[in-house]
DNA sequence: TGTAATCCTTCCAATCATGGGAAGGTCAAG
DNA sequence: CTTGACCTTCCCATGATTGGAAGGATTACA
């Protein structure tokens, strides 16, 4: 298989299936005798691993180690699990951020009448001199997201 | 005023002082006769406005139509709304993006025992053919954050 | 068999916002 | 006058990904 087929089939992109074997996330292929990379079945089961972590949002280091820990028979379960609560504390301060951003900037639009006149909360909120205002309140619908 | 007074009344590091003037965001200072780059209490102005564009994350390019509009007093409050109003659709499509994430990965790791043997869920879904499970139901929890 | 289209290769560059650091000039305090 | 803290420019790195150029290989079709 080539490195398109292989592309296709794993849904990683032929740029990226080169881009991982240089830094070393998967080893390096055979090559045909024109140089051709030349992927196998278990190569792309491989690559498809690769890709739902990746679409799970882990890290490209990440990743390694969950490649590694799959590879690895005698692995403890509690190594894997500690990676993904890892991630998913990372992924759940990122969406904190996120919502107080959106939840702010929704305040501030909420104010703007947003006509043809030039008077805008929004501008004047971002040229004041006083602290953003953290969003009203933390809004309950979010208290489910807090990792107590 | 030099560039690490400025910094420091800004809360934009020199660094980036330096940048956004390198890419027209702001305008090219004044210098003192030996090259250091002078401020004015202007300037910071407008910097902690870039700021705090910058930490509801606007991108640059957005920031700077901002900057523009806050110049203009001819504006159109509903340009300055549309700006707010696109990036808080933006913001939004990330958290369900990065919600979607942590709820699967959660939901992964509440079925993986996490203790020193080898049986992992969490690996099993990954080397699965199956199409990664979109989290059991789009829990209504987060049904509230839809653009509807 | 010729040729054109479609692959593949490597290498380099760009993204986005930011930080690190080197080499060297400037300034203020002691 | 020296020392340390500042400033200057320039280059590099990040992370994951895409784009493209130049050139070789393979394939398909007439």
């Amino acid at each position: 298989m080539n490195i398109g087929q292989a592309a296709a089939a794993s849904g990683v992109s032929a740029k990226m299936i080169r881009y991982y074997e240089s830094i070393g996330l998967i080893p390096k292929t055979v090559r045909t005798e024109s140089g051709y990379r030349v992927y196998s079945d278990h190569d792309v089961h491989t690559l498809r691993f690769i890709r739902r972590a990746r679409d799970l949002g882990f890290s490209v280091d990440q990743i390694a180690d969950l490649v590694s820990l799959w590879r690895d028979r005698e692995r403890a379960s509690k190594d894997v699990k500690a990676i993904a609560l890892d991630h998913v504390n990372v992924l759940e301060r990122k969406i904190r951020e996120l919502q107080e951003m959106a939840s702010t900037l929704k305040h501030l639009a909420d104010h703007c009448c947003g006509d043809s006149r030039p008077h805008c909360p929004i501008l004047e909120e971002l040229a004041s001199e006083e602290p953003l205002p953290v969003h009203p309140k933390p809004d309950a619908r979010f208290g489910t997201l807090r990792k107590t």
